[in-house]
DNA sequence: GTCTGTACTTACCTTTTTGTGTGTATGAAA
DNA sequence: TTTCATACACACAAAAAGGTAAGTACAGAC
């Protein structure tokens, strides 16, 4: 039933990014890499909070939406580090806004 | 500021926003109100998909954080108007980003 | 031959978030 | 009298998100 109204509230571009970065930790993972690349343990030691299955998860989810790259060096012990990708690099405006937001709002 | 680390991490500018405008439905009401007083009828019609309690439930929230006024016109039937406070007016860069985002993910 | 370090995986559970359906108050209109 | 419109409350259910704890793999150090 009122299938146009419906459709062109549903996919606006609001939805698009909350997709893609809502939930608890996704933006302070990407706020951590934005300009270093880190592995899963130096991520965990900067996210103490996080739990290993979360981190892990949440580095997937990104690097299944292509803002996150996943290098794994195949060595033993396990080396993986990961780094933003072009697209990652567009959400720094975004946490600037987002830190922004916390200020004034706290002001 | 303190270099706890884990006090600068768990009370991060990110986390505070993330709390007063986490969730689905947050933004899509304050970007409805952005330049535009509204009543409930109307926000729903606007976001046809959520239901009416976490329509009322989310203004509620918003009121208690300050972001959003509520105007009970005290008439019958009721009549209620929601608008942004000044320090609701402060998402306006946030939702911009979060559009160039989207906009930028998907090209 | 046991231990260590790293990056996972999996099963299971708890908490949080979101949704559905129903009920309430009231004045006016039919 | 009945019906309607509006904003909202409440009980309950479902779904999503998040957390805990245990286990896997394996080279090299001890």
């Amino acid at each position: 039933m009122k299938d146009d109204k419906i459709y062109i509230t549903v996919r606006c571009p609001i939805r698009t990014t909350l997709e893609l970065l809502g939930g608890k930790w996704k933006l302070l993972i990407l706020h951590q890499l934005y300009d270093k690349t880190l592995r899963l343990s130096e991520l965990k030691n900067l996210i103490p909070d996080i739990s290993e299955k979360m981190l892990i998860q949440e580095l997937k989810n990104l690097a299944d939406s292509g803002l996150v790259i996943r290098n794994n060096f195949g060595e033993v012990p396990p080396r993986v580090e990961y780094s933003l990708t072009e697209k990652g690099r567009n959400v720094k405006p975004l946490i600037e806004q987002m830190i922004a937001f916390a200020k004034h709002y706290e002001a």
